[in-house]
DNA sequence: TCACAGTTTAGAATTATTCTAAACTGGTTG
DNA sequence: CAACCAGTTTAGAATAATTCTAAACTGTGA
């Protein structure tokens, strides 16, 4: 067996895993776009964006999948959504504590490692909420 | 002249030159959204509410005026919009430096003024690019 | 009072996203 | 290993927020 395939094999075998792992069915959809999304560690992608990938790629996966897929992945705990933009919304596989810069211009996301911002004073929340989680996003634009 | 009277005209006059001041032609739809608007000076806004608001109170402004007029506000600097649901914009009444609270549950968002909460550590953005702003989003839920 | 640039508007159009109902497919069972 | 079925996928319709368009209207300066 050449060396491209054993490895798609393994990394197949691993995003399966995976998936089962997280409670998910490993379907042949779920396993190419998890294969995609989690080769790396810092992707932000568009349910747009990661269906135009998969179909370049040559795979055949259709749009409303892939949004089902981003919600379940998301809700499994997988990837984390990312609200900057009002046009259209973002996933992150990086689930770590982080925040992000956001090129307004691209619409681009670039991470900032959680230890890197120190966010203090945040007040109490009002009586009966819970925090549920601290987003900064640093906006950046070309100068 | 009764009272009521005399302090809507006052407000009318007040609200007039706040928007000639911003260069925008006070119009009847610009005048009547805008002492809406600013009577409080932290209110926060989703097109579809102010349009029943306003028409709750016996108004007649289409939609889209709601929004070409929410987004001349936003750029004159009378307002300030803010990113926190996928589902709709909201616009601030505060245009000042604060952050947010945001109820996911009901979808309301509360002010957390400017000195309250201290943001450390925010690295230099990528080359060529300026910070705009740094947005921070306090996300509760009912506990 | 006139004229016109700037506004408003109804309704159509657009765009991201969700829904629906029918076809399909992992995984399990006999 | 064949049949079954709950869970999935899919095309296309539906939805919802927002923007666009072209025609009617209105402040404002002369």
């Amino acid at each position: 067996m050449a060396k491209a395939a054993r490895e798609s094999k393994n990394l197949t075998a691993l995003t399966t895993s995976r998936l089962r792992q997280a409670g998910l069915r490993p379907t042949r959809q779920r396993v190419e776009l998890a294969s995609l999304l989690f080769r790396d560690h810092d992707r932000h992608v568009t349910a747009e964006s990661l269906h135009d990938e998969v179909s370049k790629a040559g795979v055949k996966v259709s749009l409303a999948t892939v949004y089902n897929t981003l919600h379940q992945f998301t809700q499994a705990g997988l990837l984390r959504q990312v609200i900057v933009d009002a046009a259209r919304s973002y996933f992150d596989t990086n689930t770590g504590d982080h925040q992000h810069f956001f090129l307004e211009n691209e619409g681009l996301l670039i991470d900032i490692p959680g230890e890197t911002i120190a966010v203090a004073g945040v007040p109490a929340p009002p009586p009966g909420l819970a925090v549920e989680r601290v987003d900064v996003v640093v906006r950046v634009r070309r100068a």
